[in-house]
This record gives C-alpha cells, structure tokens and sequence, in this order.
DNA sequence: AGGGGGATTTTGATTAGTCAAAATCATTAA
DNA sequence: TTAATGATTTTGACTAATCAAAATCCCCCT
C-alpha cells in the first residue's frame, strides 16, 4: 500500500500537472505545494520513481506514469466524495471540508467510499464543482470558461470553484456566489483589473480578475 | 498532537487495564496486543511516559496517568461513535466495522465527530454494546453479567458482545445473538463446558463456556 | 544458597520522511 | 565567452517507530 506521503505526493503531482500544463512538475513546484524543502522533493520523487509511479528527468521535473495517476485519481475520488459527504450528509459548510476531507481521503475503504458514492447518487462533482473520477479513475472533461472570459451581459451558471481557501469560499458564499448560481458579468474595466458581477436580487459585486479567474462559468 | 501510534498505545493500554483489571499492564501482554515486540513496547512506554501519559514501573508495567486516559477515552469515543455510524448511516455489517474504525478514529476532527454525535442522537453504546464515553470522556457505568452466569430459565437481553473478530460476530449473528436480543439460558453442563442458549422461535444452541463469556446480558 | 526460566530491558540497526547547508548545474546577462 | 543567478541535487544528520538478539532481572524450585 502506498504510504499517506505517497498518496500526498501523487495528488499534487497530478493537481500540478493539471492546472501548469506543462508535461514536467519542476521540484522546486512540489516542494512548496507539498510544504517541504525542495531537496526533499527530490529524494521523494526518486523514491517514487524507483516504484514506477513516476517518471522522473533530473534537472527538468516529474510526471506520473500511468499507474501513478490511477492512483492520485484514485485519492482524488476519495477526497471529493468525502467532501460532498460531509456537505451533504453532515452538513458541513463548504468552506471547510477540504481540510476535513485532507485526513480522511487517507482512511476511507473501498468498501465505505462506494456506500457514500450510492448514498450520495453516484454524483459528478464535488461542493466546489471539481469533477469526482469514476472508480475507474476516469474524469469527466469539462467545457467551463473563466468568469472574466464569459461574454459581458450573459447569464451563464457558476460551475466551480479553483481555490480551496477557506476563507476566499467564505468571502464567495456571502457574495452568494456558488456553483448552481446563475451569474452575469455586468462590466469590465481593463485598467482596473477588474469585472462586475450581478447575481439574482443583489447588487453588483466587483471582483478583481485574479479572484474572478477562480471562477469558472458553465461555456454556451 | 498524539500520533496515530500513540493514540493506538493509549487505546489499548485503556482496554488492557479494562479486562484484565490489573493496576499495571505488562509489557508482554501490551505488546503482543499491540503486535510489536517486547521491547518496542517497552520503549514507546518510556516514551509516553516522558510525556507524561503513563506512569511506568520498570519491570512491573505501565497504568495511564489521568491525562492519558483521557486521551485514550477519546480515542475510543471517535472509535464507536464511528463503528455506530458505519453502520446506522452507511449500512455496514456490525461485523464489520470495528477494523473500519480502526482507520478512521484517527482521521476525524472534533467537528465531524460532533456532528455524527447529533445525527446518531448522542448513543451511549456502540453497535457491540461497548459504552461511548462522552466528550468529557465520562464512561457510563453498566451492570452486566456474562451469559453463563445469568439464571437458567430467566430471560434477559443481550446487551454486550465483548470480542471484535468478525468471524465471531458473523456467527452470532446467523444465530440471531445480538445486542438487544431476548434470550434464555436454558440449561447449563458443567462436564461439557457448555451451556444451551434460546431465543424466541429459533432452535436451541450449545455454547462452550469460552464463547458464552463473551456474551454479556442484563443483570436483573 | 544456587540455578533455571521466563519476562523485561538494552543495544545496535533499519526504514521513511524530513531539514540545513554545501555542491552542482543550466541559463541568462554582459 | 564568462560570470552571475537561481534552481536542483547531494550530503550528512535527525526523529519516530520498529526488530533481532544479547543482557539483565526476578521469582521459584530444589
């Protein structure tokens, strides 16, 4: 069985891998988002590639091999189920079960993760709209845009969310800006860094792009 | 924070002093419990004991000082709060739960467990029988005896199975013997080391002493 | 009193994961 | 082309938890 670190290791890795886009995870990367020393990085990642479940080119970065993914998708499905659990069935606020869920992803059984996934309805994605891998380790592609990049004056519906910062979630929930949540961007100024965004029966919200580029909206 | 280790320690120390009611717990008997060997069980004592969670009298055993216990109470509070969960919510197996438990006990926050303690209605007894001790860590003091002892003839309910083997428990169960059952002891053999058990419209069925044991019953 | 035996403790080693700091390398800037 | 800069890798050391096996101790039996 591969260790809680390792699991760690992998689910960054392939979170990395996801949102640079680049095909190598430089060590320097892992380590911060693994809160280590970037020496330590290195040690892990040749660890890891001595089990095969990454391919490592020194000097140049990291890539999961395909057994490494089909484990971090395999974590990732743990993790985000258990997010929607404890959402749903706990009631738990979803600023606050990623952390929650940082712990139990690591000690959930087969067995359990498939009772909560027929409880909850084999569901897709997650309180914060990240797509929830089949036991198979299959992803559903998404066809989402950037807040800033939906067209001014349309309605589109808030998908997801990029950021598990507790308090950013706490900040969008009183804005009332949730997945489901149907939006329209309202303005936008280029010189000041920034979009208006109108929710039903509010007033407008103005966001800078950084923030509203967490935002991902539902493409037409 | 005590590590898993340590909780794992401070449990079974807790459950060792239950069942054997002895001041002391034995290296010998800690460590085998604990599947190490004698002396990593001798220095992990040590260890706790610096910390103050054990006294520890060489060559005699270690007995948990009021800290410790309150620690290992709370271990075992998350470990059958959850084990009633598994199955009350999540539909697992009695027979089941306890190595699920086993995992998860040192995954879940004060939150979670607070907020599964309000969904189950604040238990005082797990799916075996064994009392939750409260969050103040507080145990509720029962009354039982073990079913060789209850009174031939007399009928009295099932209130406490004192083993976790799954294979045990399966048994019982297909013998319709579990918590909170009707049965009667219908007649005792002390060359056989037996005893016959009834419960409303089944067979009767003899049980060694040994197994009997296990099986506690409302003393009335 | 003297041994034996069984449990306990010690000692020395190992593994996973980590850090600090020195060494190395690649790329950019001059 | 060379030197500087910043990232990466290496080295040596540390902690927690463990085992194997040698050393020690306590109690009981003769």
């Amino acid at each position: 069985m591969a260790s809680i670190t390792v699991e760690n290791y992998l689910k960054q890795l392939y979170l990395e891998q996801q949102n640079a886009a680049e095909e190598l995870v430089a060590m320097g990367k892992l380590a911060s988002a693994m809160g280590v020393v970037p020496g330590t990085a290195t040690s892990m990642v040749k660890a890891l590639a001595d089990s095969g479940l990454v391919s490592y080119e020194p000097r140049f970065g990291a890539r999961l091999t395909k057994g490494g993914e089909q484990l971090a998708l395999h974590v990732l499905r743990r993790h985000r189920l258990v997010e929607l659990f404890l959402v749903k069935v706990l009631g738990l606020d979803w600023s606050e079960v990623h952390d929650e869920a940082e712990e139990l992803e690591h000690a959930i059984s087969e067995k359990v993760l498939e009772r909560i996934d027929k409880l909850l309805g084999h569901p897709s994605v997650d309180p914060h709209g990240d797509p929830i891998p089949t036991a198979k380790g299959k992803v559903s592609e998404e066809r989402l845009v950037a807040l800033p990049e939906a067209e001014t004056g349309a309605r589109t519906k808030i998908a997801r969310v990029v950021d598990q910062d507790a308090r950013f979630l706490q900040f969008l929930d009183r804005a009332g800006l949730r997945p489901g949540v149907m939006v329209t961007v309202s303005a936008r100024d280029e010189n000041a860094d920034s979009i208006s965004v109108k929710v039903e029966g509010r007033a407008a919200l103005t966001l800078g792009t950084a923030a509203a580029m967490k935002i991902l909206v539902e493409a037409i």
